[in-house]
DNA sequence: GAAAATCGGTTGTTTTTGCAACGGAAAAGA
DNA sequence: TCTTTTCCGTTGCAAAAACAACCGATTTTC
């Protein structure tokens, strides 16, 4: 448990914290790793969930498949991203998706109920990472509202416009790389792959952007 | 502002405080009301908000028309629910939709941060609040994801089922009414009126629902 | 109560998307 | 290295959705 405590440090849960003070804190939410190998699932549809979790390795897809086989990619988590969050607090806490470890992953799970329920050692850093969840949540609920905005473009080209330039922006340059493949960037705008690649390419050859692989650029 | 304790006592953020304990924090959280006329703007893009919002009264659509005019409608705010949340603990705090009135509301707005800063009176309903805010914004939250889990849907019948079957089970029965007409619903689920239209009346011809207005019934 | 605006269903046409299948290139595995 | 698998662009066709325009009914406004 220890080694992780450079990469607790940096997570948004435990921003500002000593590696000291996130030690003790682990015994008291309870805190359990798990190795998840590529391709397993951490957690299934139908689990129910109390615990936060934060990927502290690898990278994880949030996923759903339907009827049909067809594939809903919701969202990635990348190290140091928290997952899980919005069960915890639900009456039934069933999770309505799959999470799949995409890479050799590590996960630790918190009972985050021991935050927010009266701390009987009402330790200053409580308050602070009492905060830092408000904060995670609140960002996390932004990028859901970005993802909606995703979806809510009309044809595949508007899809790809504002994910693509959202994505320039998040990482400050008109070039970039996405973590998805083609397929995988089909699931998550819920288009199909052909018409995707094909959109894609006829937006190439207009001189919009230049992509390779899953490198591209805006123009 | 004491007038709107009773509505206030039955919200998720001041649940379990009592009505004198919820007007002393009133003070505390810098609370401001605003009133706004049918048709009118509660926040524009690019507003900077830095204030958690809660509506007393009337109805909200939270929306954003692109450049073209085509307008999303991201959600429909109902009386004790709250708003603005995702963009008090962002760096930039600006904005990206709009927020339109679409009854005649009152609004509440709070400085959230004074929840969450060490507070220097560290009263109990205090720790409450945080804790119920903490559960207020999971359920935005999940609220959030299931509307994804609406725009995955491939068809515009995928996205009425989903709809309607997660409406039918939030209101408990089989028979409900959806506070959205034709054109709101088509654009709270990106697709065209009348290619909804449509494709309603052709589930209606295959027997799988029955409807009058904004009046539905699954079967 | 008359005029105006909104609402919702309908139709026909155009455009877009989905689907299935193929094949070459690259990557992964043995 | 050779085989197998994955990846991604491509094609043709079928299905679905967008778009524009129209109309009768209902609701709103003055």
């Amino acid at each position: 448990m220890e080694k992780f405590l450079p990469i607790l440090q940096k997570t948004k849960l435990f921003a500002g914290l000593t590696e000291q003070e996130i030690f003790s804190m682990l015994g008291c939410l309870d805190a359990k790793t798990g190795v998840y190998q590529r391709g397993s699932a951490v957690l299934s549809r139908g689990d129910t969930v109390n615990r936060l979790a934060i990927l502290l390795e690898g990278a994880l897809h949030i996923q759903r498949d339907d009827y049909w086989g067809k594939r809903s990619l919701l969202s990635r988590i990348a190290p140091g991203e928290l997952f899980g969050e919005a069960y915890i607090a639900s009456e039934s806490g069933v999770f309505l998706n799959d999470v799949i470890a995409v890479e050799d992953s590590t996960v630790i799970f918190f009972d985050v109920s021991k935050i927010l329920t009266t701390c009987t050692s009402a330790c200053l850093f409580h308050t602070l990472v009492v905060r830092n969840l408000f904060f995670a949540l609140s960002e996390k609920n932004r990028r859901l509202v970005r993802k909606l905005d995703y979806l809510s473009g009309h044809s595949i080209r508007e899809r790809l416009i504002s994910y693509l330039s959202d994505e320039a922006g998040r990482q400050g340059s008109g070039s970039f790389s996405i973590p998805f493949n083609r397929q995988q960037l089909a699931e998550f705008l819920s288009v199909d792959r052909s018409a995707l690649s094909k959109e894609l390419c006829k937006m190439r050859d207009e001189g919009l952007l230049e992509f390779e692989k899953n490198r591209f650029k805006l123009l």
